[in-house]
DNA sequence: ATGAAAGCGCTAACAT
DNA sequence: ATGTTAGCGCTTTCAT
């Protein structure tokens, strides 16, 4: 509406009496140029109100100054808190960040990366569904600096960050077990990856084939951390107190919460792989009418909100969300302008939070 | 790695033995095309493994596939939900999302707005933390189809969407006057925009000079709503039952809870204006050993997920947060693909969600 | 229906 | 230090 079309460099080079190539100098802050004529581009830059078209300054470059990220689903707390953290890596570091949702599933994963790798983003941080057959992520690492967050991918050599997952969890479920409790429950999403389920996941631990744990799903690892920490107290398992949803979903899990609820010899504790699952527990617990902790025990992996107003607090594993979206942006801006080392796993803590959900029981040492 | 670089269209013209053009036409869909030269084309293509370079098309055609959000802060469940509803929508529609936060400043909005104006998108949802003086976005209104999420901008006379803030927030109250309260808290932002205070607002209430909502703020709107209620009703106003936190803050809203707890005449009822302050009305709550409903009554603003499984659940005030996401964006890309029509306000319906957190009184209808 | 040629706005050699 | 000249990869006249 304001008459005049956008103006260009050459716009700009035209006013101030130079060459575009002087102008693009100034004005693009690369070669030399006298503070004579950058005076004079600047001015006229100013004049005309001249914004350069990144779309050019991308086609000849080959950088966009933008990156991506792969959430599973970018409105859950989880997803929600490591976006901001990206977010302000790419804030501060002046880059764009694109957004898409895989809701889990490997179609829209690879819908995803394509969009992004057709967008030419420069990078990208991707919350990979599946710890297998992730042959668009390996196209994707060899197209541009690719970093994994939460989840690796077996046989894909790149950054990545996450907690440590087995020790977080052996951490909570010892604090139950410290306080006494036996008969620990454990809800979890451990979909596929394990092909042969829960027995022979035990199986194979106890006989000795430990799991790489690279290769498993975070669930996975946690309930490889349940293992050990009954290992370690010598504490039997009984694969009966591990529910199996199967799928990353409240409404799959409060039932499968209820069943060990209604279980002849109840729990007396439970330990959740995330936040989803602990939301799904609450209301469980919540609908048969038991009250944490005096009839049950309650530890969470991941830190929620509204855990620390509900009377009792509820004991959570917390991790770093935010930090880990900001180191996965920050390994990935720094692959972006070419940082050339061997790929990075990096860990960060996980903290124990107390907060009156667990209750002591008989033989607690 | 892969040897060769990427394939253009000059390599797929040449391999299939037509000009650019021709190949251009098939593989960007436009124009005319014998299907004879089609299959060739095609064929080429795909020997190449030719990906179109976005960039290059933009460039030319000068649109991107790409909307821009601007949200407070992307990892709040409010914006989380709604960033999920435009993501929605933009991933139907084949567009990409850039996303921003502007952490509810001017500064930080503007910074995004230039950002997002530079990435050259086509158009941008935001959630304006101000409702006066945007002239950064007026100028991008210029520029490109701009929609207002939540808030609005006096003036600034583009497509909008929102809930009815006024109503929603005096159906609520007003379910706490059904069942008999009396003395009602509300804990609010009410940050700036009403120059004079609560009391001013309350005067010119009063005297019937009603404020427009369209350039309120939407916690002034739900205040608007509070005092319809007890006008309708025939209670007074008691302004020292209105707690303004003047900031979008828990750790500021708690200890504002506590003044109206801690009150010689304690209210009987609380009514938060949305879920910062309702978590932080929780936490005071809790932390006077209240317990809810028996000792007081809740109905906040914004239902969120643990509200349902608290015990007792909390009554809400829910907004359709990711149809206004969805809303938001589908207004967008109308607009981006050519729709002239006036400006459009957009409001959603809220819903009333009962769960047991108010407590019938004395004297209730 | 197809091709030749001219750019989109900018950067990157290459001269000078 | 500055200007000239080519493009980046694609779309879009304009012929034919």
């Amino acid at each position: 509406m304001s008459g005049t079309r956008k103006a260009t460099i050459t716009d700009v080079a035209r006013l101030a009496g130079v060459s575009t190539a002087t102008a693009g100098r100034v004005l693009g802050g690369y070669g030399y140029s006298s503070s004579e004529k950058r005076e004079k581009v600047l001015k006229a830059a100013e004049e005309l109100g001249y914004r350069p078209n990144q779309l050019a300054r991308s086609l000849i470059t080959g950088r966009t100054r933008t990156i991506g990220f792969v959430a599973g689903d970018i409105q859950s707390p989880f997803y929600a808190k490591i976006l901001r953290g990206v977010s302000d890596v790419a804030g501060d570091r002046d880059f764009g960040l694109l957004i898409t949702n895989s809701d889990e599933t490997v179609a829209e994963e690879m819908h995803a990366v394509r969009l992004l790798h057709e967008k030419q983003v420069d990078g990208m941080v991707v919350s990979p569904c599946d710890t297998l057959g992730a042959d668009h992520l390996r196209a994707a690492a060899e197209a541009m600096p690719l970093v994994l967050i939460d989840r690796e991918v077996a046989g894909l050599d790149v950054d990545t960050v996450g907690v440590d997952n087995v020790g977080a969890a052996r951490g909570g479920v010892a604090r139950l077990i410290a306080a006494g409790h036996r008969r620990i429950g454990m809800v979890a999403e451990l979909l596929a990856g394990q092909p042969d389920g829960i027995a022979a996941f035990l199986d194979a631990v106890r006989g000795g084939t430990r799991p790489d744990p690279v290769a498993l799903y975070p669930s996975w690892q946690r309930l490889l951390g349940y293992i050990d920490a009954h290992d370690a107290a010598g504490i039997a398992v009984d694969p009966g107190l591990i529910a199996q949803v199967g799928s990353y979903s409240a409404e799959a899990a409060e039932p499968q919460v209820l069943r060990l609820l209604d279980a002849p010899e109840r729990p007396t504790a439970l330990f959740t792989a995330d936040g989803v699952m602990t939301a799904a527990t609450m209301a469980a617990i919540g609908a048969r009418g038991l009250s944490i902790p005096q009839d049950i025990s309650l530890v969470g992996f991941d830190d929620l909100d509204w855990m620390s107003f509900v009377s009792p607090g509820i004991d959570a594993v917390a991790q770093p969300r935010r930090q880990l979206g900001k180191a996965a942006a920050n390994m990935l801006i720094e692959r972006i302008e070419g940082l050339e080392v061997a790929p990075r796993r990096l860990k960060l803590a996980a903290r124990q939070v107390q907060r009156g959900s667990v209750r002591k029981q008989d033989g607690a040492g």
